[in-house]
DNA sequence: CAAGGGTTTGAAAACGTTTTCATGGAATTC
DNA sequence: GAATTCCATGAAAACGTTTTCAAACCCTTG
């Protein structure tokens, strides 16, 4: 008896269906119906064409499998950045979700501030992937009117899912948190504790999703009659979060200054704790702070960060349970809205409540 | 919205490169010589070739093309877990590296404590995967005598670059940092400041990355004839290090505590420092703190962190290039190491020297 | 024993490309 | 003007599976 190894170096050569029927005594459809588990071929032939299979170890060519399937069992994900925390968990919850049906999940990423092009889609349809979740949060509100056509061209494809607002011209299923309505439930719950002055640190009007967050801001600042503060930057890292505290609060006279911070999301959260840590400025006594996103770090934090909880997970996983029902064809476009919740921690007062 | 298959039904028919080839008046041949930019078509027949196919939008199907040519153009990366911001770093710069050449990255997700098997690299192999990146830094020791075998298996099929260190039994290329030189350093960093005490914090013997910190750390530790202290248990989180870190200084009275914790990674070492603050401890006087991983993070801990940069991306980067140049055949098995430095920060003092 | 039903099986045609090989024509050389 | 080379093109054979269709077989039943 030979090994797996000799017997291939003999080959020489990929060992196919052919090989395996051959040896086996049967014809290659008999071993593609044992390949695939289907019914109809009697116990002995099986047990016969089992035992070739398993003696060279053989594997059936997927690729050969997919062109006559016209299945690729690849789904795509379209992100920003997998080194950010919050598409990493969103991504992770998705791929494993798609790996119980058998499909694997690629990324395809797209910086921040670039568009979405027909060239960008153009690999997507030519990867022939069954389908694609689009994380649009990060799409900036001017590139937002030629994204109809670009993405009807990709639906010509494959279904489309998105973890973000509905794309106004795009009808598909989309999943995504209500951020506004998480930020007025920030400024509620700063108010309530008696903050009059607050300021929002976040670019402005910079992607769809911060824009939605500095909306619900300023309505609900509105509706209490409170004084808006704002720093009109492009901020999504720690260091910049880091320069805008500095820049909001050495312009202004010390009366004048916010007594809370809501920050667009817990990794520019990062900069700006270090910045009043820096300034020595105690929290939330001093300054209470806000983020988005309730990161894994976020409970680490000095103090611990009070934030919202917008679960990525959750909404990578039903994404992509979404997408593999649509691939089967049992979907219709719909759009699921999903409320954060206040996660309550010490930088702003983890003791007191919250209002209702 | 529509399914695959409607679409498909819409369409009536996908669009091949034969129907390319009969509206444009030429053979497929030609069609696909105009698709792959190949030379020996004259200028005319290639525009009138291109306008066709830029009138119906056509894409080849690179499931056909993987087929023949025999390369899916698709690289995996086998790796724990995505959230981790390590390994996020490295596959997100191996991505981009092999995206250059064209091929897309997939992610085969391992967990901590599971063992790769036959049935795990099974998958790889059906998919047709040109080339895997392994990161092993997470294989437990005692799982390490059956990889041989099932890589070597695995290696009949595609080249196998590592990013840790050699697997004894596996000849292939190997990218590593050298941790447990790395955990040397940091203690002669301590030593040199004055601290005669230190604690490890980090499982024993767990996975092969940490061992080699562990190792690094009592060899050192051995050297100096310092008082070495540990925690034995599997810490991988904030949350256990935070517990450990409790545990570990609750049970010495105060006169044995070490005046330094070196910590397996940043993560780890949130955890570490939230509970140092719950305790009042300052740092570093009263407790000096290093990590490992230079995370995003660790520059905006309160304290900033001193820990050890291991180049996440480069690692990722030059592994990719190297698997690269192994699927075009160019690659002798080498082991390359790399040494880590050591991040200076406030957590132990960034003001002070470095030892040589 | 013939008819009828069900189950197994194999031949052959896909799937959508790429690539090899041969051919005819144009351009170059003597 | 003939001989030679080079270039552009198409026919056809791959690539490794799945799937359809029909034939063959084995049991029942009348």
């Amino acid at each position: 008896m030979l090994s797996c190894r000799q017997v291939r170096e003999m080959a020489n050569e990929t060992l196919t269906i052919l090989d395996i029927a051959r040896e086996a005594g049967v014809s290659p459809a008999t071993v593609s119906r044992v390949l695939s588990d289907q019914p109809n071929v009697s116990p002995k032939t099986y047990e016969a064409v089992k035992r070739v299979i398993d003696k060279y170890d053989f594997k059936p060519n997927s690729i050969a499998r997919g062109l006559l399937r016209k299945h690729s069992y690849t789904m795509g994900i379209i992100l920003p950045s997998i080194t950010h925390p919050y598409y990493a968990a969103m991504f992770s919850a998705a791929q494993e979700e798609a790996g119980h049906a058998g499909y694997v999940v690629q990324i395809y990423r797209l910086a921040y501030n670039a568009r979405i092009t027909d060239a960008f889609v153009d690999q997507l349809i030519e990867r022939r992937l069954d389908g694609v979740l689009l994380s649009g949060g990060f799409v900036e509100p001017k590139d937002l009117s030629e994204l109809p056509a670009v993405l009807t061209r990709l639906q010509r494809y494959m279904p489309i899912v998105t973890v973000c607002p509905p794309i106004p011209g795009l009808t598909c299923v989309n999943i995504y948190t209500d951020l506004a309505l998480g930020m007025r439930k920030a400024v509620r719950h700063l108010a309530a504790l008696g903050h009059r002055r607050i300021a929002f640190i976040g670019a402005t009007d910079e992607t769809r999703s911060v824009g939605e967050r500095e909306r619900g801001f300023y309505e609900e600042m509105r509706a209490l009659d409170l004084a808006a503060l704002t720093v009109q930057e492009h901020i999504h890292t720690p260091a910049m979060g880091e320069m805008a505290t500095l820049r909001l609060l050495s312009g202004l006279p010390r009366g004048e200054w916010p007594t809370a911070l809501i920050v667009v999301n817990d990794l520019v959260a990062l900069g700006v704790l270090k910045q009043l840590h820096a300034m020595d400025l105690t929290i939330p006594d001093e300054m209470a702070v806000v983020g988005c996103d309730n990161q894994f770090f976020s409970a680490f934090t000095t103090p611990p960060l009070t934030t919202l909880e917008v679960n990525a997970e959750e909404h990578g996983r039903v994404a992509m349970q979404q997408l593999l029902r649509a691939c089967a064809g049992e979907v219709k476009p719909f759009t699921q809205v999903r409320e954060p919740t206040l996660i309550l921690r010490a930088s702003c007062g983890a003791d007191r409540h919250a209002p209702r």
